[in-house]
RNA sequence: GGCUCCAUGGUCAAGCGGUUAAGACAUCGCCCUUUCACGGCGGUAACACGGGUUCGAUUCCCGUUGGAGUCACCA
C-alpha cells in the first residue's frame, strides 16, 4: 500500500480560525496515524486578496500547535516548493491548461467584464447569480489565434458536458452526483496569467502525489468539477474526505475576521494551545471510548477519519473554558507561573508572595486574565458592603462579627507566627474557647481581610500572604465599618 | 432561487434493527468545606414530523419541515 500524503492548503488571506486549525489538524493525523507525509502549501494566487502577514501566521499558528510538516515552505532550505505563486514561475499551470485545451478539455475565453455582467441572471440575497453560456467556445482555431495575436486578454476555461452525470466518492459522506449541466465553466486561469485555486489545486495535488484530498465541506460541491479535471488530464482520482464545517454560536460558517474564534487570539486570551488542539480534534470526531483528553501524539494514535462525523459542529467556548482549566490545572507549576506571573503583576505592584498567590489560583481558573479579578484584593482592601459579614450557613451577623473581630484583634496583634499553620491554629484556639463552628469566626475575619465575597483561599492563607501589618490594618477597618454601620 | 449536504438534550457527542437512548460542557439540587472554588453524589433535559420496509425502528428507504454550504477572473 502506498504511504498516505496528505496536505493543508491554505491561502494567506487573514486569521487562521479553529475550522481552518482544525482543518489542518485532521490532515496531519490521518497522514501521521498510517505513519504518512503531511505537506504545508501556500495558495497565494490571488494577488488582490492577499494579507500581508497572513502567510506568518499560518506557520506561527500550525508551529504553536505542534502541527508540523514534512515538506515544503521552510524545509528544504529556505522558501520550499510549495508556495503556488512560487511554482508559477515554472510555467507548470500555464502548460497544464494548455494540455487540456488540446484535448478539448478546455478553451480560450476572451469575454470581458460587460458581457460576463450581461450573463448575471439573478439576485439571491445580494448575491449575483451567474452561469458562463460558452460563448467563447465557439470560435474558431483562427479567430483564436487572432485574438491571442492582436494580444487580447483572456482567460482558459474548463470545458465541461452539459449533459449527462458526474459522480465522485467521498470517504464520508459516499457516493455523491450532480447533473454535468450544473457544472459551469470554470475559469482554469486568470486573465493575469495566475491560475484559480481550483486549478492550481488539483494540478498540484496530482503534481505532489497527494493521496488524501481532505477539505472543508464548503468544497463538496465544487469537487465534481475537481473530479471531472482529473478525468481530463486522465489522472487518478485522489481520496476525498470532507469535514464538516465548524460554526458559530449562530449555526454559520466562520469567517476568518471577526469573532472570538482565531487562534492567536484564543492564545491571547489567555487559552493554552494543547487544550484548543485537543478541543477541536473533538469538534468532529470522537474515539471510540469516552475519553476527552488527549495529547497530540495519543491524537495521532487514536485518530481514525471513518469515525469522523458528517454533521456539522457549533464551536462552544465555554466548554473550550472548561478544558483549558483541566490543562491549567495538570500544568507542571513552574510553567504554570511562568504564564499566570504577567497577568499577577498586573494588579499585585507591592512586595507579596506572588508565587503563593499563584498556587491559590491554579486550581481555580479556567483561562488566565480571569486571575486578576481573583487576587486584586490582595494589592488594595476594596470597599465593602457590611451585610456581608452576614452569612446564613455560618450563622453569623453584622453583631456577632464585631464581637469577633473585636476579639481577634488583640490575638492577632499578640500573634509573632503569621504562617498559614500558626495563625489557623491561632484561631483554632480561639473557636475551641468560645465552643462556636469554625465558619463563625472564619467567616467575618475573611471577610474583613478581603473585602471580597469570594477569595482563592481561606483567612489564614490570605492573612498569611497579607503580613502582620496589612492584616491587623483590615480587621481594624472591618471593626470601625461594622460600628458605623 | 437551482444544486448539494446535514438532522439524538442548550452545546459536543455515543449509538450502526431489539438499550432503562451512554458520556462531557452548561444548568439545577444535595454533601463536603475556612465563603466561593475544587471534589463527591444526584436531578432536569434529546431521537424534528409523516409515510413505508420489518415480528420489531433513533438506527434502513421515501417525502415534509428545518438548518447549513455553494452558485466569482475568491479561495
Amino acid at each position: 500500500m502506498t504511504k498516505i500524503r496528505t496536505r493543508y492548503a491554505p491561502s494567506p488571506t487573514g486569521k487562521m480560525h479553529v475550522g481552518n486549525l482544525r482543518t489542518a489538524l485532521y490532515e496531519f493525523l490521518i497522514a501521521k496515524h498510517e505513519g504518512g507525509d503531511f505537506m504545508l502549501r501556500i495558495e497565494d494566487t490571488d494577488q488582490e486578496r492577499f494579507v500581508e502577514g497572513a502567510t506568518e501566521i499560518i506557520y506561527r499558528t500550525l508551529e504553536k500547535a505542534g502541527i508540523t510538516h514534512d515538506e515544503g515552505p521552510d524545509k528544504d532550505g529556505g522558501y520550499g516548493p510549495y508556495v503556488q505563486s512560487e511554482r508559477m514561475k515554472t510555467g507548470i499551470y500555464m502548460k497544464y491548461a494548455k494540455e487540456l485545451i488540446d484535448k478539448g478539455e478546455a478553451y480560450y475565453c476572451f469575454c470581458d467584464k460587460e458581457r460576463l455582467a450581461s450573463l448575471k441572471t439573478e439576485v439571491v440575497e445580494g448575491k449575483e447569480i451567474s452561469f458562463y453560456d460558452k460563448h467563447c467556445l465557439g470560435l474558431s482555431k483562427e479567430e483564436v489565434e487572432a485574438n491571442l495575436a492582436a494580444g487580447k486578454p483572456f482567460v482558459i476555461r474548463q470545458n465541461n458536458p452539459s449533459e449527462g452525470t458526474t459522480t465522485y466518492h467521498d470517504e464520508l459522506y459516499g457516493d455523491i452526483t450532480v447533473e454535468n449541466a450544473e457544472l459551469d465553466d470554470m475559469i482554469l486561469i486568470k486573465s493575469d496569467g495566475y491560475p484559480t485555486y481550483n486549478f492550481a489545486n488539483v494540478v498540484d495535488d496530482h503534481t505532489m502525489n497527494i493521496t488524501h484530498v481532505v477539505r472543508g465541506n464548503e468544497y463538496i460541491s465544487s469537487s465534481p468539477k475537481y473530479a471531472r479535471l482529473y478525468a481530463a488530464f486522465g489522472w487518478e482520482q485522489p481520496v476525498y474526505v470532507h469535514l464538516p464545517l465548524i460554526t458559530d454560536e449562530n449555526h454559520k460558517k466562520l469567517a476568518k475576521r471577526g469573532g472570538a474564534s482565531s487562534f492567536e487570539d484564543l492564545l491571547e486570551g489567555g487559552f493554552v494551545p494543547e487544550a484548543i488542539v485537543n478541543f477541536i480534534a473533538l469538534l468532529g470526531w470522537s474515539p471510540e471510548d469516552n475519553r476527552e483528553i488527549f495529547s497530540l501524539e495519543e491524537l495521532i494514535k487514536e485518530f481514525d477519519y471513518h469515525r469522523i462525523s458528517r454533521s456539522p459542529a457549533v464551536f462552544d467556548i465555554v466548554k473550550l473554558r472548561w478544558m483549558n482549566g483541566e490543562y491549567i490545572k495538570a500544568m507542571d507549576f513552574d510553567v504554570f507561573y511562568g504564564m499566570a506571573e504577567p497577568y499577577i503583576k498586573s494588579v499585585i505592584k507591592k512586595d507579596l508572595d506572588l508565587k503563593k498567590i499563584a498556587g491559590m489560583v491554579k486550581t481555580r481558573i479556567e483561562v488566565f486574565p480571569d486571575i486578576p479579578g481573583h487576587i486584586d484584593f490582595f494589592e488594595e482592601l476594596p470597599e465593602y458592603d457590611p451585610e456581608m459579614y452576614t452569612h446564613k450557613k455560618m450563622k453569623t451577623d453584622r453583631e456577632s462579627s464585631l464581637a469577633v473581630l473585636k476579639d481577634m484583634l488583640p490575638i492577632l496583634e499578640a500573634q509573632e507566627d503569621y504562617s498559614n499553620d500558626g495563625l489557623y491554629a491561632a484561631l483554632s484556639r480561639y473557636v475551641e474557647e468560645k465552643g462556636v463552628k469554625n465558619g463563625y469566626v472564619m467567616w467575618p475575619v475573611r471577610t474583613a481581610v478581603s473585602g471580597k465575597q469570594m477569595t482563592p483561599a481561606g483567612a489564614t492563607e490570605i492573612m498569611e500572604v497579607l503580613g502582620k501589618e496589612e492584616t491587623l490594618k483590615r480587621i481594624r477597618k472591618g471593626i470601625e465599618l461594622l460600628e458605623n454601620a
